[in-house]
RNA sequence: GCCGAAGUGGUGGAAUUGGUAGACACGCUGGACUCAAAAUCCAGUGGUAGCAAUACCGUGGGGGUUCGAUUCCCCCCUUCGGUACCA
């Protein structure tokens, strides 16, 4: 090896840092200049105390399309920040006793250092972290005016309630059902908490998924269904005995279907449930009641058995009159539809099952199209058909009569069409310490009223003790006590924080204009480089995280912040880095370094190699990415995690792996140092000449592609596509060469310096320097512009392509590029291997097919 | 459970959108250089049979469409991500 990649590195990182390389001017950030912006971000990275490997994938995929936009000539914003709120770190209050406050910068200081020694572009003049007072004084602001237009409300929710430790618990410290601390069982219970409107958005927010033209279809398809948009009816029953006066209304996707309900279903949580069961049923139903909600509260997804329990009431049927009986079951959601569902066995998958177990009535009311009266067939059957056992609507088409069911129950007021969403409104309330104040103040007298403007922002405040149960914020009379705003008498702080979603729901619109202490952010700054070109993140963030954006660009829109409608144009989600675990078993999971041949180090007992799986802590499958860099230097690491595959899908780190990517960058070091004076003497002439012709195919071909790749994100096949360039100028012999071709090679050589640039831009510069440092015209390579390829030099003049036997492959032929049929199987015919199957014994040509530059495929009988 | 993905040699992966399956790497084997090793360079490398030419098999499993399927359709298996308080 030439080249010391340590001192390689950081001399590079300095000299970008000291030429403030990667800065972008703010007075550059005007909508005159909209089309020459360029605005490149990875999602920001949770203050979890180190950076890891998923890290470093992540950002190089940002970093690689930064570089190469800005050498494209486009302005680019490229900047990085800190989510610094969140359950962890008051996690980490109480396990350690250090503040969140601490535990939160010393993380920022530590994946800081970590970060810049990885020599990524971006501009740190515009670092933010959430947790400071300059940031959340804006959602502060935003809220009280998301209040005053009622997108900001307070309703009754459930929470996951520890009753030993007095406090709510997140989803990820209910394990089993039990609290993950004191294993106490956990209880639902129910508390007012602040909810945002993102319900009145839905319809918006499904809409403009089909305007995301480059976000991977299945994050828009889960988007999709999350939103879950059903159109169908309000169905109305009357109880048959009135013991209250509400009616039991379900909601359906399938009115079609009405004549077929055999039972009504009622979720455990029904309001008036107490008034429609009948009093000899009591007993079962609270018995059902009390079990389903204890195997609820063990929140395990598993399929759960339908199991439900008779009322003891009768509901009538619209529009037959028929009794319909009564039940309580466990699979009805009360947050979707109306907490009441109408039971069609025939034609739903659960309902068939749970009439089959409590011998309730199957009635088929819709026939698969084209079935005869005496046909029988499968049920439950789900699709649409022809009516069946449905009154005047018998024989007509299930689609049709959908719509026509609905309008006969509007005429007698028993139903109304109507759009459901499964999306509901956005729960931003958190018992807890480590987030955003939310700046309300509870009166006695003056009720809910919102902290005067000139009062923000409401600090979170420093002193607060994690010894004792619940939020602290509770307990801090200073914090609590105040006076209201419109009376002045004494009055109680909001003590609940805003969900850290809020926080990174923003904050790209914020890097525009970091130090804004007038404004949320100045809106001609953010238009003229918004939405983000290209946005590269988890794909674990499909749902909430890109959907809670899409909800906060169109509120700010709508209070007249800005002027577009989504945040993100191009979404690249992706994959996680894996690694093998290895666990012994004396000494548990081990790490790599502790393996040696499949043994355990400590024991020399044979470990358990598990399969590749997320890099996590507790397995110590972990590789530290400050000790590769260490290593292997940051060039050959960047190359591999962009190397390993495609960057949506998951990679598995592989000690071989870098090392064969270190080898690679020797390679490259080595073939431009020996060929210096060829490199520095490089033009791109012509001669006609063999070898002329093959390189200038070899340098266009490979520009073109690695271009290609680049803005398609396939980085893995553009990094090949360089290989086979380096592998291609290694079996030129420059001494037999012409003066000319020997400039043209120069060229080329200096073409895999500009391609790599972005991937491995501290080896690249080096190189560059060496080649051109001493120059007049010398400039980093990070601004120097990328190469245009020449179209007429990107195909060969001549292609082999296969030759096909009834579609088996059978030989090959070399033709030009562009020949014709009759060419093609003129040259076939001269190959006796083919010759043989056409015009063999007993076998006659019937066929041929040509595709031109692909295959010739002959038919024979 | 529900929603969304993925599955190709010993390994990671490639395949201009239905057209030569295995590019590029890793690993392995052999050779060159060396006193030797490392490094580097060169060559070979899907499986089975064969000295070879070649033949057959082969993209998670099973079926289908097609002159031709890793690619399109149907069914199944396995693994992964999300599931609204982890971020």
């Amino acid at each position: 090896m030439l080249y010391d990649s340590k001192t390689c590195d950081k001399k590079w990182q300095q000299i970008w840092e000291k030429t403030n390389a990667f800065q972008i001017k703010q007075n550059s950030l005007t909508t005159k200049n909209k089309n020459n912006n360029y605005y490149v971000l990875e999602m920001l990275p949770y203050t979890s105390g180190s950076l890891h490997m998923g890290h470093v994938s992540n950002y190089t995929i940002g970093d690689i399309i930064a570089r190469f936009k800005t050498k494209q000539g486009l302005n680019v914003l490229h900047p990085i920040g800190w989510d610094a709120f969140g359950l962890p770190a008051e996690n980490a209050a109480r396990n350690n006793g250090l503040h969140p406050w601490d535990w939160t910068f010393n993380n920022i200081n530590e994946m800081k250092k970590e970060l810049k020694t990885l020599g990524f572009s971006y501009d740190w003049s515009r670092e933010i972290a959430t947790a400071n007072k300059e940031y959340y004084i804006w959602e502060q602001k935003l809220f009280i005016q998301l209040y005053n237009k009622n997108i900001a409300y307070r309703k009754n929710s459930k929470v996951n309630w520890c009753n030993e430790c007095k406090t709510v618990l997140a989803n990820e410290q209910v394990e089993d059902g039990l609290c993950w601390r004191c294993s106490s069982e956990v209880q639902i219970s129910s508390l007012q908490q602040w909810f945002l409107r993102i319900s009145n958005y839905s319809q918006e927010l499904l809409d403009g998924l089909d305007t995301l033209k480059q976000w991977p279809q299945r994050v828009i398809q889960m988007q999709r269904n999350w939103i879950g948009k059903s159109s169908g009816a309000n169905v109305v029953f009357k109880l048959k005995n009135p013991t209250t006066k509400q009616n039991i209304t379900t909601f359906t996707t399938r009115p079609d279907t009405l004549y077929g309900v055999t039972f009504l279903s009622l979720s455990i949580n029904y309001k008036e449930l107490n008034n429609i069961i009948t009093p000899e049923h009591k007993d079962d139903v609270n018995q059902f009641i009390a079990e389903t909600k204890a195997e609820n509260a063990k929140q395990d997804r598993k399929e759960k058995e339908q199991l439900g329990v008779f009322t003891g009431s009768y509901a009538i049927h619209p529009l037959t009159g028929n009794n319909i009986p009564i039940y309580v079951a466990n699979y009805v959601l009360d947050e979707y539809g109306s907490g009441a569902l109408m039971g069609v066995p025939a034609h739903d998958q659960r309902d068939y099952g749970f009439a089959n177990k409590y011998h309730i009535n199957i009635v088929p009311v819709i026939a698969p199209p084209n079935t005869q009266d005496d046909d029988s067939y499968e049920l439950p059957y789900t699709e649409h058909g022809t009516m069946v056992n449905s009154q005047q609507f018998n024989g007509q088409t299930s689609q049709q009569s959908a719509d026509e069911i609905v309008r006969l129950l509007e005429s007698k007021g028993l139903g109304n069409s109507e759009i459901t969403y499964r999306l509901h409104d956005w729960g931003i309330s958190r018992q807890r310490y480590w987030g955003t104040p939310i700046p309300m103040i509870h009166c006695d007298s003056c009720g809910i009223v919102p902290v005067a403007l000139e009062d923000l922002p409401v600090v979170l405040p420093k002193d607060v003790s994690f010894e004792g149960d619940g939020n602290p914020l509770d307990r801090h009379e200073e914090f609590v006590n105040t006076t209201c705003p419109k009376c002045q008498a004494p009055a109680k702080r909001e003590t609940d924080t805003m969900d850290t979603f809020i926080n990174s729901s923003w904050y790209f619109l914020r890097y525009c204009d970091p130090n804004n202490d007038q404004s949320i952010f100045d809106k001609n700054a953010v238009d003229s480089i918004n939405p983000v070109d290209t946005y590269v993140g988890g794909v674990e963030h499909a749902v909430m995280h890109l959907l809670y954006s899409r909800f906060f660009v169109r509120i700010l829109r709508d209070l007249g912040y800005l002027s577009f409608d989504e945040p993100f144009k191009h979404l690249i989600t992706q994959g996680m880095v894996c690694m093998t675990s290895y666990k012994c078993p004396n000494h548990s999971w081990l790490y790599p370094h502790e393996v040696d041949n499949d043994r355990c180090v400590h024991c020399q007992s044979v470990v358990t190699v598990g399969r590749a799986e997320k890099m996590s802590k507790s397995k110590n499958n972990v590789v530290n990415p400050k000790e590769i860099m260490e290593q292997h230097g940051v060039d050959s690491c960047r190359l591999f995690t962009m190397f390993a595959g495609p960057v949506d899908k998951d990679i598995q780190w592989s000690q071989e792996g870098i090392e064969g990517m270190k080898r690679f960058l020797g390679r490259v070091y080595t073939l431009v140092v020996q060929n210096k004076q060829h490199v520095q003497a490089r033009k791109y002439t012509t001669t006609n000449s063999e070898i002329s012709n093959h390189l200038l195919y070899h340098i266009n071909y490979t520009i073109k592609k690695v271009t290609n790749d680049i803005e398609s994100v396939a980085f893995n096949t553009a990094i090949a596509a360089i290989m086979e360039l380096v592998n291609v100028l290694y079996k030129v012999d420059t001494k037999t060469l012409t003066n000319d071709d020997r400039k043209l090679f120069g060229y080329a050589v200096h073409s895999v310096i500009e391609l790599l640039s972005p991937f491995a831009p501290h080896i690249c510069e080096e190189l560059n320097e060496i080649i051109d440092g001493h120059t007049d015209s010398y400039q980093l390579i990070c601004k120097t512009p990328w190469l245009k390829y020449d179209d007429n030099h990107t195909t060969r003049n001549t292609v082999t392509i296969g030759v096909q036997i009834n579609g088996k492959m059978r030989s090959t032929i070399t033709v030009s590029a562009d020949a014709s049929e009759d060419e093609a199987v003129k040259h076939a015919r001269q190959d006796s291997k083919i010759l043989g199957y056409i015009d063999g014994d007993g076998s006659t040509l019937v066929k041929t097919i040509y595709i031109k530059g692909r295959i010739l495929n002959f038919i024979v009988k």
